[in-house]
RNA sequence: GGGCGAGUGGCGGAAUUGGUAUACGCGGCGGACUUAAAAUCCGCUGGUCUUAACAACCUUGAGGGUUCGAGUCCCUCCUCGCCCACCA
């Protein structure tokens, strides 16, 4: 018998099916279109990891599955080719780009084939192509055209060990995402793209398509919009104003200073003479720190006031104007209101200079659920008593007896009685109800509103709670427990260390929790809840007010409502070789002139040398006979553009070009573009969510308003694979020496199909996970258990036409879960199944070699594999005497009457524990499940000298006594 | 600090959405075949628990709750991962 080998299986059928070109996607076909995309590979020197394999298998299976199903499949593949590490590489061994890639393109696409994917590579290219990134700077010029390209002079990352400018995308915390160092600012002109101006459409059209919540989340969150207003503040003395944006107007009359950026241009008008060195000082130093050191969160307040002061639009109060670095520049006005009463960071610069804190936000709590009618309600004033006992650090409360209407833990507290203040009111209440007579107040936090609730009297009233931090100061004690009749023996006094009242916080009213929350909270509150000391607004809600306040300041032409976004608009410059030139020519008397159509490509010029330079320079610059050139408009002399495009440029448009890959009229005909659409499944990493995702998203919707594309989003639908770590659940890096190359997987003798099923088995494909070498010895024996049991299959003799019946009923259910796995993208539990159909196989194995149905048992099985393992399915699916490939074979499906059963296995439990199970037809009534059921010797035991209460019977399922 | 997600055997992970917890695989143990090994095939494998069987009890990060019944729902808490982070 011949022995599974998959090294002579699998280079013969990706020979044949290249020979056929049975995966190439036919265009305008009527079978149904699916545009299957996985993320392009960048051409490294390392080859393909696993973590490609991974997302291109997933991918290949999707492509394959659907295909079966008789669909139009569009599986593509292409390089994403430009980039720093090719140039790195490049000037490290002293060769083109062009070559290295060359080089690297040719290895990857070995790896490719030994995978046995079924791309549809007539459609390939990398965006290096000239022929390519022709599209890319005549997509560029449409951007420019439509003004959404531009020029500016502005400071920017920098990274001096790659030489070139960033995006913000690509600084993490503070370093650049690819080589970890330190990035600086530096002021360069650079080419921008006006990404804000999608930045709405950005986030609305999330609603219209299929992305995993965690990765819209993301971008929503990176985009960072937040409504709010800009409000005037007029500087005492000057007809200068200072704006700034708030996103809490409602906390105008708490603003008691503003702080501005040490870099806003308004400093040194409003800076005092007196202030002027300190201010001076100050901005020095804090231009002279990186990104890192001003941002870092943890980091003490610094600040220094310029001496001037600004009027409270709301208040006509005089408040002083400081400047501080954590107000940034480029975000809002680089100006703040600080309100240190409800903004942590606003509270610590105040905390730290001594400033104005003033309340006017209290929170409100109340009880949800509560049917009474709050608008009759009127105010019960009460107060709240969280005592502290400095001698043993504990906090005294009441518990309720548990038959008590009030069970549970409480804080000591009650009404206030006419006349009394605040402090006398939680003095006496305490004492009334604990007994101790020696405690003093330290503090009365904000009122807080606590709940409704309707009186003994039937009146609804509102408990306005306040509560107020008292100190106990010795153990005298005058034994009252309770002054009113109901609370007679009804509660006892516990004292409680803060984690025991942590574990115990369940005891409480829902309100009393909320309560304890916030009496315990440190911070300053920064929720929702109602004014005071605010004047005209008292007593309103904070959300109310903050629309209000608004519009009443912007009557008096002092405020507006204003958007701001954390999206900042994205940097399109690089200083280096090996990217797209950016097709512009620079005229001194036209200024910045697109290249004429016509003109493109502006190919990149052969150079000798391709480091960056130090000054911001393009090596590019240098190449004088490239650099000069005519002005397009007016024939006299010019220059070229010099800097490239970032690597994100060719990758923002490419799921397009292989619906055409090979037009030269257009970056894709029209009409291809109509039919293929958008991309129906979107297979990537989760680390490009806020860059390559959300870039293509922006040059899309660009597009679409353009008239240049059919749809308004690129992606139909977006998933995420997982990443795979090394064995010991470390990341896998070069350095490190835990790299698993595919290929050395495969040639080890386990083949492309045992990785593939491996890669695809070991977890949810979303989910990261450690690489276990072993999964692949699992995934080889399940496939040489397929391969033997067939060969044992066409060896023996068939006597016999009967199908076996426990094998076509599990050959069906399979059917089934596989189908319904895949669609779910739960291939994981897919083959698994298919693990449990191979061990249904064997166990019936020696009827099953005697049956001439036991032939499409195993055609079925095969067929089901195919997607994950389609070297061996295809090689058995011709041993089994079948026409054409696997591949274009129609996907089974399963036939219900094999589902069926007529009889069903019943579990019987005693008060929900199991005690046994009956096997009973399907047609069984209740009663004689229920009987049966009771007549089990197991479950009879449990039942004896008992009495059923009550019997749950689930049809089909279980039957549950309850004695 | 904010957002999102997760915690189940020795390990990777299942569980029809409230109904037999631990499918499937890895690893381990035992057996068959073999001169022997590998490979293959068959069986066992959550804990108390140990030669075996039976039985009982316990078990899905911890504690509480709802329910006839909870890995799944609710409350409180712990731990880990990812993303963002002085964005007003």
């Amino acid at each position: 018998m011949q022995r599974y080998n998959p090294k002579d299986i699998e280079p013969r059928w990706q020979q044949t099916w290249k020979e056929d070109g049975i995966y190439k996607a036919v265009d305008f076909d009527e079978r149904p279109k699916f545009v299957m995309l996985t993320e392009f590979p960048y051409p490294s020197g390392d080859g393909l990891h696993l973590g490609h394999t991974r997302e291109y298998t997933l991918g290949d299976i999707l492509a394959r599955f659907k295909r079966m199903q008789g669909m139009n499949v569009l599986y593509p593949m292409g390089y994403d080719a430009f980039g720093l590490p090719t140039e790195n590489y490049a000037i490290k061994h002293k060769i083109a780009p062009q070559v290295a890639t060359d080089r690297n393109v040719a290895n990857f696409q070995k790896q490719f084939e030994s995978l046995g994917y079924s791309i549809d590579w007539s459609r390939s290219f990398r965006t290096s192509d000239p022929e390519y990134y022709k599209w890319t700077q005549w997509l560029f010029l449409q951007f420019y055209k439509a003004g959404l390209a531009y020029q500016d002079e502005t400071a920017i990352n920098w990274c001096p060990h790659c030489k070139t400018g960033l995006a913000n995308e690509e600084v993490v915390n503070g370093r650049h995402e690819r080589c970890d160092t330190l990035v600086e600012k530096k002021f360069l002109k650079q080419w921008l793209l006006a990404i804000t101006k999608y930045a709405d459409t950005l986030i609305d059209n999330l609603q219209d398509i299929d992305f995993p919540s965690r990765i819209a989340d993301q971008q929503v969150n990176w985009i960072g919009r937040s409504k709010g207003a800009e409000i005037d503040f007029a500087v005492d003395g000057t007809n200068e104003k200072i704006r700034v944006f708030t996103t809490r107007p409602d906390t105008l009359f708490g603003a008691t200073f503003l702080v501005l950026a040490p870099e806003h241009p308004l400093v040194e008008k409003i800076t005092t003479a007196e202030q002027k060195q300190h201010v001076n000082t100050y901005i020095k130093s804090a231009q002279s720190k990186t990104d890192v050191e001003r941002q870092d969160t943890g980091r003490e307040k610094t600040g220094v006031a310029t001496g001037a002061y600004a009027i409270n639009p709301a208040n006509g109060e005089k408040i002083p104007v400081w400047i501080a670095d954590y107000v940034l520049t480029g975000y809002g006005t680089g100006g703040i209101m600080a309100v240190p009463a409800h903004d942590e960071r606003d509270h610590a610069f105040a905390e730290k200079f001594g400033l104005q804190i003033r309340p006017v936000v209290t929170p409100v709590f109340f009880k949800e659920g509560d049917d009474i009618d709050r608008s009759k309600a009127t105010d019960r004033l009460a107060v709240v008593a969280v005592t502290h006992d400095p001698s043993t650090n504990k906090y005294c409360l009441i518990e309720w007896n548990k038959d008590h209407f009030r069970a549970g833990l409480e804080w000591p507290g009650g009404g206030i009685d006419e006349g009394e203040t605040v402090e006398d009111a939680v003095v006496r209440e305490f004492m009334e109800e604990t007994g101790y007579t020696d405690v003093s107040v330290e503090t009365v936090m904000p009122a807080a509103t606590s709940f409704y609730f309707m009186n003994s009297k039937g009146e609804t009233k509102r408990n306005v709670l306040q509560v107020a931090r008292l100190k106990l100061n010795s153990l005298a004690n005058n034994g009252t427990v309770g002054t009113e009749a109901y609370e007679k023996d009804a509660y006892k006094v516990v004292w409680m260390s803060y984690e025991e009242l942590e574990q115990n916080l369940h005891n409480m009213a829902e309100t009393y929790r909320s309560l304890t929350n916030f009496a315990f909270d440190d911070a300053n509150y920064v929720g929702e809840g109602v004014m005071i000391n605010s004047g005209p607004y008292d007593g309103m809600s904070s959300g109310e007010v903050r629309e209000k306040i608004v519009r009443d300041l912007s009557e008096r032409g002092v405020a507006e409502e204003k958007i701001n976004y954390r999206l900042r608009d994205w940097i399109f410059s690089r200083q280096h070789y090996w990217g797209e030139p950016i097709p512009i020519i620079h005229c001194e008397e036209h200024g910045a002139v697109p290249v004429p159509e016509d003109q493109l490509p502006v190919e990149l010029p052969p150079v000798e040398h391709y480091e960056p330079t130090d000054t911001g320079e393009s090596p590019l610059a240098v190449i004088s006979e490239w650099v000069d050139t005519t002005c397009p408009v007016c024939g006299k002399p010019a220059k070229r553009e010099t800097d490239t495009m970032p690597n994100w440029a060719g990758s923002s448009w490419y799921y397009m070009r292989y619906f055409d890959a090979h037009n030269e009229t257009a970056f894709a005909d029209r009409k291809k573009l109509e039919y293929w659409g958008a991309v129906d499944l979107y297979l990537g990493g989760m680390e490009h969510t806020t860059l390559h995702l959300l870039y293509s998203r922006f040059w899309h919707q660009f597009f679409y308003d353009q008239g240049l594309v059919p749809t308004p989003e690129p992606y139909k639908a977006r998933r995420g694979q997982g990443i795979i770590l090394a064995a010991d659940g470390s990341k896998m890096s070069k350095s490190k020496g835990n790299v698993v190359n595919p290929t050395e997987v495969i040639e080890s003798g386990y083949g492309a199909d045992a990785l593939r099923l491996a890669i695809t088995f070991l977890a949810p494909y979303d989910q990261t996970t450690a690489w276990s070498p072993e999964a692949v010895a699992g995934t080889h024996r399940f496939l040489q258990r397929i391969w033997t049991l067939t060969q044992e299959y066409l060896t023996a003799d068939q006597s016999s036409a009967d199908e076996v019946h426990e094998v076509r009923r599990a050959v069906h259910q399979t059917i089934k879960k596989v189908s319904e796995d895949i669609t779910n993208m739960s291939f994981n539990t897919a083959i698994a199944a298919m693990m449990e159909l191979v061990n249904t196989l064997y166990k019936h194995k020696a009827q099953l070699l005697q049956t001439e149905a036991g032939k499409e048992d195993l055609t079925v099985l095969v067929q089901l594999v195919a997607p994950y393992a389609p070297h061996i399915a295809e090689e058995l699916w011709q041993q089994l005497g079948k026409a054409g490939s696997i591949h274009t074979s129609e996907w089974p499906t399963y036939d219900q009457k094999y589902l069926e059963q007529d009889i069903a296995t019943i579990v019987v439990q005693v008060n929900g524990k199991l005690r046994g199970d009956i096997t009973m037809p399907k047609a069984s009534s209740e009663e004689e499940v229920v009987a049966a059921a009771k007549a089990d010797a197991r479950v009879a035991v449990h039942l004896t000298d008992k009495e059923i209460r009550k019997t749950v019977y689930v049809p089909g399922r279980l039957v549950n006594f309850v004695v």
